[in-house]
DNA sequence: ACTTGACCTCAACCAAAGTTGAGGCCAGAG
DNA sequence: CTCTGGCCTCAACTTTGGTTGAGGTCAAGT
């Protein structure tokens, strides 16, 4: 069985892939999307370094909270793209990811917290209703759906920093 | 220019678009999907019974916390059908709503909290870290992407009940 | 009577995030 | 030397959650 070659910091995208527990195809995909890089042998296959497996890490529990690859991308972009990215590096980076979670940490209490209140109030002018509503960042732009993603990619998408688009 | 006529506690599909802020196809949309329902005037134009306008915010809210529509609907689907639902049933509804939100709060104060740590320990092994895998809800099933959404569909999405798909 | 705005259906399209499959290359074990 | 496992590309397909548009109905205001 033809085992890969790989010099201690270099991972092939099989090894990534089951270090990573993220499929193959989503490692190219990722690629495509450039929110991960590679280096090519001569004979023309992927080769990563280490700090891949952060960065997919990254990826994935980002997505976990809901954010959309292309904001993904965006944080990624901030790390340096010729050195392996440091400690602080990565540091600044979740410092500005952590702002994002506890909105959204903050929005999930409010939804929690007024669900049962929400519901059995009669209040029936959901529109004001801080459920739907929580944290009063949409309410500009009027009644409308040009091609809104739903709600979980709309929320803070241009929330705390201001940005990602 | 005409008004539509709707009797207290009916309204139209404009009006509930406006005062929910979904637009029109998504709750046509709903309606196909079985997650809200209408009656029919003469002209076979839609009309909604107020609770509607409950059923659309709780269908955005959980969206919202990145529940898809198909759970939303098997949630839904435990209100009455042939009365309209009271105080009661959706607070119970909402009891059991609880459970997944404390989950999903539960699983952003531990990728909070854990962010900077992980990031800056040194620790390779990201397979063994919660940051991957904040609950160990995953974790069987072996090595494998046959076709599964990306974390938050797939994440508490049989979890505390066990109950959907 | 006619026009206008709100509504109807149905089919086509969209974007995100991947997966699947066909066809092909390359290197190491037997 | 050949076979096999791992990798490559590219195009096509999938699911979810809708939007858009064409073509048509209906009822109220003028």
């Amino acid at each position: 069985m033809p085992r890969a070659r790989t010099t201690f910091h270099e991972l092939t995208v099989g090894q990534v892939a089951e270090r990573s527990g993220v499929a193959i195809s989503a490692l190219h995909f990722y690629e495509r999307k450039g929110l991960i890089r590679s280096t090519r042998t001569t004979s023309n296959q992927r080769r990563y370094s280490r700090d891949t497996l952060r960065r997919v890490a990254f990826i994935r529990t980002s997505q976990n909270v809901g954010i959309p690859l292309a904001a993904i991308k965006q944080a990624l972009d901030q790390l340096p793209s010729e050195r392996t990215p440091t400690r602080e590096d990565w540091t600044r980076l979740s410092k500005g990811w952590r702002v994002i979670l506890d909105a959204r940490i903050a929005q999930l209490h409010a939804l929690r917290d007024t669900l049962d209140d929400c519901i059995g109030c009669g209040c029936l002018s959901l529109r004001a209703c801080h459920l739907r509503n929580p944290r009063d960042v949409l309410g500009r732009d009027g009644a409308g759906a040009r091609r809104l993603p739903p709600p979980s990619e709309r929320q803070e998408a241009q929330s705390p920093n201001g940005s990602w688009e």
